[in-house]
RNA sequence: GGGCCUGUAGCUCAGCUGGUUAGAGCACACGCUUGAUAAGCGUGGGGUCACUAGUUCAAAUCUAGUCAGGCCCA
């Protein structure tokens, strides 16, 4: 038998099956180093409209994690998408380098000898560390793929960028929105120190439990007597209960619940207010029986009341707050706003005195009657006793409870106003301005404007400082004779003239004089010598002022940048600081359109963390699968809420890789000997499912590109796997083999049938080029006809849209139906054995109405749309209702529809195409080959 | 505990302003093929649209509550 194999047009192809992504990745990232394509790019761009997205910086310590790697690969597929629809997209990534996490680190790393080191000494380890992390997440997140200005990123900790973070604190000092006042803080009384929430433990400790009683002042009572009747003539207080015995000298509020009702009770002939709900358990817990309340009180009815202090000739003031809980205590909460969070939440809100009367070694000052010159915790049962006297104390006991202690020295600690500085929200209308600019900014998903609003909302005034080491110094002095903190602009200039040229650790290095500007004087009482403030900015105003910061260093950038996307825990953190920091240096949004995306959680949709042992490091997912698997997951999910991964989940993504592989490998090797500037087939020339191909993949590609617009990269994924799996593989390539194989080389169906995959397979290389960097310009090296060196220097195809033809799509989805209902009867006669491949089988139509003359219209095409060997049509009205005797009858509607049987070919195989014809070439030459087949050998000679 | 968000087949997603038997791709099952072959094709099964009430002639789609989960805060 004559080997007819080899004159066949078989695919062949140099694109190879299996990715190896493992090799292909790498290799493929040292190419694009190679040719300097971030740097060409912006070359080839210069001129275009600018789309600049400003990455968030993420902080440089630790590794790269799933949530960080989701973050920049969509980061990339929207600078990459946005660059092949032909804006100038820059892409400059950052890190945050300073900051509690670097610093702690260090100290833990360092042990004793930090305590020896100076603070410069200190603030260099850090940097050094930092840098460090900045070029092991570089390399990670260059592994992902991720196009940038890798060379020339920016770094909070450069002398610029922290001279520029200076600056724009200066702006705000400038128009007076800086100021210093008190707020309360983690305190350590034996290391003398302020902590931040992540250097305390929180251990059990017994701590003593009191119930004291408030009695209500002469105007509170007769004010509450008119409205409530019941408690005309009675002496009234209020019982609170606190495990802070300490704190009671400190005491200037009694918080209400505004929703709670108070009963207020007889009690050992007073009357005496709790919630209404924790009577009956009080009056178990202290061993007193309470009376019938004699009245029912709103929370609301005590605001401003004046509640008498019981150790002290002073008003505690009656005030509203909602963290009052109704499960333990007495409903009623001592409120000291110098020594508690929530206290000095509702002491601001009240405007109370953030009264601290402790000094930094926990004793009492001078001044406090009592207590004076005791610590904190010596003051305790000092406290208790003196209440006793005072016959306020109701009860005392020990509680056990979770409290905070020292990471370091294992000690209690307490809160303690210290003096801070703030940015004030209200005073110079930043509040205002950046409620305006949240209706201004669009916001992706939607909500995002209504979340960042409640949060600006009732956000507090700014906490600018922190008692730290590694950060840009707030460059204040301190007045040496009266203390007075000045910070004046001319101040903040100097310093950031100094940063600039030898960074902000000149700050603990350089004598104090060096800062201080000629004739400066302290504006309280006119001295002229000055101490420097110690403490640090908030890491946040660092990278809040990234979209100012980031011009000094790539002036070519401009401002506003379009488009922040992160996480949604940003709302609170850097979409805030980045607006409130553009508020004061510019006075608008640093940015038009926000985007966020939801963490990623694992595969059951809950939480993934190091601790539960269930977070997945992307660089394990990159050994296993590639960073283009990853890639594609980012792409296929619904980034804007939660976005799940895991076993499953990749191996559903890898499927759809490998289809998308082989489905691009089989265009490509179809188009082996295909010249497009030589063999291009018209498009008035081409076979029908040619063109109706092309107008497939216009309705594809215009579908794409508009998702990519609108950030829809689920959308993508989807089309895509259908486009390639329905359309491509199963429908067009498959019966276009026939034609490809068999034909002549140079024929026209063949070019015919190339023509349309040549622009596939170079609009598909331009479409997922932006998800599938790799993938995509290997492909496009394998393509034939002139082109760009890489597919990323490229634009998308344009003008997709003339290929569709909705007309023609819609006759031959039509026909496709068709087939479908063929296929079930085909596939009938596979499963009594009747037949293996469809081209073992003839099919028989008797058509009726629009049917039959669609059958009859395409005639000609059905045996190779069926991939059968033979199809004969007739018109006949099938028997309406009756089941026939063989057979199955499609409906396409009620009045057409279509009689199909299938049986086993008739004629004999055709050993070169395989279709059964009637006769076959008896010529010792082309034996067993059908006359078409023949045809093509001789005109091969 | 509060603010915001989410809950459609095993997985990832569609289902517009409420309207016929809820769709797609993948996975799965059963065949076919060996001229895309560590590939390809065909057919098929699979969902009480988280749950419960309600509005409506009609709800996956609107309202309320419950449960589960996420982010931020407390």
């Amino acid at each position: 038998m004559a080997d007819w194999k080899s004159t066949l047009n078989l695919p062949t192809t140099s694109f190879p099956m299996k990715a190896n992504l493992q090799v292909a990745e790498p290799q493929m990232l040292a190419r694009w180093d190679a040719i300097g394509l971030y740097r060409k790019l912006r070359d080839r761009r210069r001129g275009a409209p600018v789309f600049y997205l400003h990455d968030g910086p993420p902080y440089a310590n630790g590794n790269v994690h799933l949530g960080t790697a989701l973050n920049k690969i969509l980061k990339d597929v929207v600078v990459r998408s946005r660059s092949m629809a032909g804006f100038d997209a820059p892409y400059v990534p950052g890190w945050d380098c300073h900051g509690l996490p670097i610093e702690l680190k260090l100290l833990k790393e360092l042990g004793p000898k930090a305590r020896e080191m100076s603070v410069a000494g200190l603030r260099r380890a850090c940097r050094e560390y930092a840098g460090r992390y900045v070029d092991i997440q570089r390399e990670q997140f260059k592994r992902l793929g991720v196009l940038g200005d890798w060379g020339d990123p920016y770094l909070t900790m450069d002398y610029r960028y922290q001279a520029a973070i200076v600056r724009a604190l200066g702006t705000f000092v400038e128009r007076g929105m800086v100021y210093k006042g008190k707020k309360p803080v983690h305190w350590c009384i034996h290391c003398r120190t302020a902590l931040a929430e992540a250097e305390v433990e929180y251990e059990d400790h017994a701590s003593p439990s009191i119930y004291v009683e408030f009695p209500l002042g002469a105007e509170g009572s007769a004010a509450l007597a008119s409205r409530f009747p019941g408690l005309e003539g009675r002496r009234v207080s209020a019982l609170i209960w606190t495990t802070t015995p300490w704190t009671i000298p400190a005491n200037l509020a009694l918080a209400f619940h505004p929703d709670a009702v108070y009963a207020v009770c007889p009690v050992d002939g007073r009357a005496v207010i709790v919630a209404e709900a924790l009577v009956e358990g009080l009056s178990a817990a202290l061993g007193r029986p309470f009376e019938e309340p004699v009245a029912r009180v709103p929370g609301t009815a005590f605001e401003g009341l004046k509640f008498r202090h019981p150790l002290y000739e002073r008003d505690s003031v009656g005030v509203l707050a909602d963290y009052v809980t109704l499960d333990t205590g007495t409903g009623i909460v001592h409120t000291a706003p110098g020594h508690g969070s929530e206290d000095f939440q509702t002491g601001v809100k009240y405007g109370l005195d953030i009264y601290a009367p402790v000094a930094a070694d926990g004793r009492f000052t001078s001044d406090v009657e009592r207590v004076a010159g005791l610590t904190v915790f010596e003051a305790n049962p000092v406290v208790e006793a003196a209440l006793g006297e005072a016959g306020a104390l109701w009860k005392t006991e020990s509680f056990s409870h979770a409290y905070p202690h020292c990471w370091r020295c294992r000690n209690p600690v307490i809160f303690l106003a210290t003096s801070q500085w703030f940015i004030a929200m209200d005073d110079t209308g930043l509040r205002r301005q950046a409620i305006a600019e949240t209706r201004r900014v669009r916001w992706v998903p939607e909500w995002g404007g209504d979340r960042m609003r409640s949060m600006v909302e009732t956000r507090p005034d700014w906490c600018i400082s922190r008692q730290r080491t590694w950060g840009v110094p707030i460059p204040a002095l301190t007045c040496s004779s009266c203390g007075e903190a000045v910070l004046t602009a001319g101040l903040v200039e100097r310093a950031a003239a100094v940063f600039e040229r030898d960074g902000a650790e000149a700050w603990y290095e350089r004598p104090v004089a060096d800062f201080v500007p000629e004739g400066l004087a302290c504006p309280s009482c006119g001295g002229t010598a000055f101490e420097r403030e110690r403490d640090i900015l908030d890491v946040w105003f660092d990278s809040g002022s990234s979209h100012e910061a980031i011009l000094v260093v790539h002036p070519e950038l401009h401002w506003p940048p379009d488009l922040y996307l992160e996480g949604t825990d940003q709302y609170r953190g850097w979409f805030q600081s980045s607006m409130l920091v553009a508020l004061g240096t510019r006075g608008r949004a640093p940015y038009d359109q926000v985007l966020t995306h939801g963490m990623v959680v694992s595969e059951d949709g809950t939480k993934m963390s190091k601790s539960l042992g269930n977070d997945v490091p992307p660089d394990e997912v990159i050994r296993k699968t590639g960073a283009e698997i990853l890639r594609l997951w980012v792409a296929s999910v619904d980034f804007r809420e939660e976005v799940r991964f895991g076993s499953e989940i990749l191996a559903r993504v890898v499927e759809a890789y490998r289809k998308l592989r082989n489905t691009l490998r089989i265009l490509a090797a179809n188009l082996s000997d295909f010249d497009p500037a030589a063999h291009m087939v018209p498009p008035q020339a081409m076979d029908e499912v040619d063109r109706y191909a092309m107008a497939r993949y216009g309705e594809f590609a215009s579908r794409v590109l508009t998702a990519y617009d609108e950030y829809d990269y689920p959308a993508i994924f989807q089309a895509l796997n259908a486009f390639v799996a329905v359309d491509l593989s199963a429908f067009y390539v498959d019966v276009s083999k026939d034609r490809l194989y068999t034909l002549a080389p140079g024929s026209r169906g063949r070019r015919s049938a190339q023509t349309a995959m040549f622009a596939i397979a170079d609009g598909l290389a331009r479409l997922i080029a932006p998800i599938l960097p790799v993938l995509a310009d290997e492909y496009w090296a394998s393509l034939p006809g002139e082109r760009e060196e890489s597919v990323h220097l490229a634009e998308f195809p344009t003008r997709v849209e003339l290929f569709r033809d909705a007309e023609l799509v819609a006759r031959w989805s039509r026909l496709l139906k068709l087939r479908a209902a063929v296929n079930a009867e085909l596939e009938r006669l596979r499963q009594a054995k009747a037949i293996g491949q469809s081209l073992e089988a003839a099919v028989h139509l008797r058509g009726t109405g629009a049917l039959a003359d669609l059958i009859a219209s395409y005639r000609d095409e059905l045996p190779g749309l069926f991939i059968t060997s033979q199809v004969d049509g007739e018109t006949d009205a099938p028997s309406a209702g009756a089941e026939p005797e063989a057979g199955a009858i499609y409906r396409e509607d009620e009045h057409s529809a279509v009689h199909i049987v299938a049986e086993r070919a008739a004629g004999v195989k055709c050993e070169r195409c395989w279709r059964y014809v009637p006769a076959v070439s008896s010529d010792p030459e082309r034996e067993g080959v059908c006359p078409r087949c023949e045809a093509v050998l001789a005109a091969a000679r």
